[in-house]
RNA sequence: GGUGGGGUUCCCGAGUGGUCAAAGGGAUCAGACUGUAAAUCUGACGGCUCAGCCUUCGGAGGUUCAAAUCCUCCCCCCACCA
């Protein structure tokens, strides 16, 4: 099968510019294609997840992918879709943010012998030089066209307006475009939808200097069912890297999407079959837990390996009871299958506290309050007040309520705030 | 450079001397209902040694018993003009 129905079954597609010719052409050949991550983070997260799944289907199906670290256009900032402009960020903190993207993005896609690459636009936008890069590319762009971009409306439209530097952005987008087409026979560009503008250019581009026929595909915003954009939560995005974002809360944050992402969401991030996938859909209510249960397992093992997945399934059985995962659903998924239960909550968010900084924690507010759950002690008065304050499985009481040795089970304790936020104290 | 309009608590946005920790909405959080879902209803939503006190309304000063509200200077944004 090839790569672009892979993609287009599995909800990837927003939009493909010359579809008969490009379905030829990855048909035809051992395709090269890129995807533009912003350094901006030393982290990615989920919001470029569908950037990055597509970069593996296409290796998956044979081509090979080039990750194209921004690291010359981070310095500029991406005005596309964005109603205020970006903050503009420096060569260190690019240098450093490089080191976690290409982390993670090994998780995902094969870097070895060549199979993909990890560039950075740095290497040449650094080196441009003003006058020629005018006169030889800055000819080929239409004032007229670019003002008319939907990428540039929101900012056209605002009170904030766009800035020169900024409006140069395209041009150094589909410089890129034209540079990768040159070194590495890269003719195939995918982005975000909001992206579109960018690579149209590239293509021009492409097609004026270089007298190649280039193409693009790119992907829909990811929302969630109640419409917001997809990877936000209590604690702020869902990052990638586990020391800011756990495997656990990874897991978590799959396991509490809405019914009616669960089939879409498979399809994106997961590489299940879509004929299995098909068969979730038909499922509502209840029945659809399980569904969660498989599309967290694998997202957090695509993303953090299998350990850490299977340690955030029993760290979840733990807390939230046993799960039982049925023989017939999703067969291809590797999640194990049976009974979990109570096994090891190891995975659970915790912290360790010692044993004489314990004897100043004498209230519990103080503890809510230590470990993260609330952010304030008026928010952990306000906790306890609602009555959302859990002490091992417990209400609490009063916020005046105090801790005591009897509190801890084997020198721990194990805090709940509201439904689901979980947190272990370990007393050492 | 000139003229005019603005900068309010996470966001939008009211508030033009005391009744203002600041309307309303959104977001968020908690409770009820549930399936670790959605919707709905209820409540909370600056901090603290919490029926009280302290710090906030672009920044710094000042007037006043009392300022987000008045005055002075400064910074930033927007519109029009040059």
């Amino acid at each position: 099968m090839n790569v672009l129905s892979v993609l287009k079954e599995r909800g990837f597609i927003d939009a493909v510019t010359h579809t008969q010719e490009l379905e030829e052409y990855l048909e035809n050949n051992r395709a090269t294609c890129y995807i533009g991550f912003d350094p901006t983070a030393s982290s990615l997260h989920v919001g470029s997840l569908v950037c990055i799944m597509a970069l593996a289907h296409m290796q998956r199906c044979g081509h090979r992918p080039i990750g194209l670290v921004g690291g010359g256009t981070g310095l500029i900032g991406d005005p596309s879709g964005k109603t205020e402009m970006r903050q503009i960020i420096t060569q260190e903190q690019i240098e450093e943010n490089k080191a976690g993207i290409r982390a993670q993005l090994s998780r995902f896609i094969n870097f070895d012998n060549g199979r993909a690459l990890l560039l950075d636009n740095a290497q040449w936008l650094t080196k441009l030089e003003y006058i020629p890069f005018l006169r030889d590319i800055g000819r080929h762009f239409s004032i007229n066209r670019m003002i008319k971009a939907e990428s540039y409306k929101a900012r056209m439209e605002s009170e904030e307006g766009l800035t020169f530097i900024e409006f140069n952005y395209m041009l150094l987008q589909a410089y890129d475009f034209m540079k990768l087409a040159q070194s590495h026979d890269c003719l195939l560009q995918m982005g975000g939808s909001d992206q579109w503008g960018n690579i149209v250019a590239g293509i021009d581009l492409i097609r004026r200097t270089l007298g190649k026929q280039a193409f693009g595909i790119t992907f829909p915003l990811i929302t969630t069912a109640s419409g917001i954009k997809m990877g936000k939560t209590h604690k702020g995005a869902v990052w990638l890297d586990p020391d800011r974002f756990s495997p656990y809360d990874y897991y978590q944050f799959w396991v509490n999407c809405d019914d009616a992402d669960v089939a879409r969401f498979l399809a994106l991030f997961t590489f299940l079959p879509m004929q299995e996938i098909a068969q979730v859909e038909i499922l509502s209510g209840a029945d659809l837990n399980m569904a969660k249960t498989i599309l967290a397992y694998e997202a957090t093992k695509i993303a953090h390996g299998e350990a850490a997945a299977f340690n955030a399934l029993q760290a979840a059985a733990s807390v939230f009871g046993s799960i039982d995962v049925p023989e017939g659903l999703l067969p291809g998924a590797t999640i194990p299958r049976g009974q979990h239960s109570a096994a090891s909550d190891a995975s659970i968010p915790a912290t360790q506290i010692d044993k004489n900084d314990m004897q100043e924690i004498s209230l519990v507010v103080d503890l809510f309050t230590r470990t993260g759950l609330c952010k304030s002690k008026s928010d952990a008065r306000r906790l306890v007040t609602q009555g959302g304050a859990y002490i091992n499985g417990n209400r609490v009481s009063g916020f005046d309520q105090a801790v005591s040795a009897a509190d801890m089970d084997q020198g721990e304790i194990l805090l709940r705030a509201g439904k689901k936020k979980y947190h272990k104290i370990i007393v050492q």
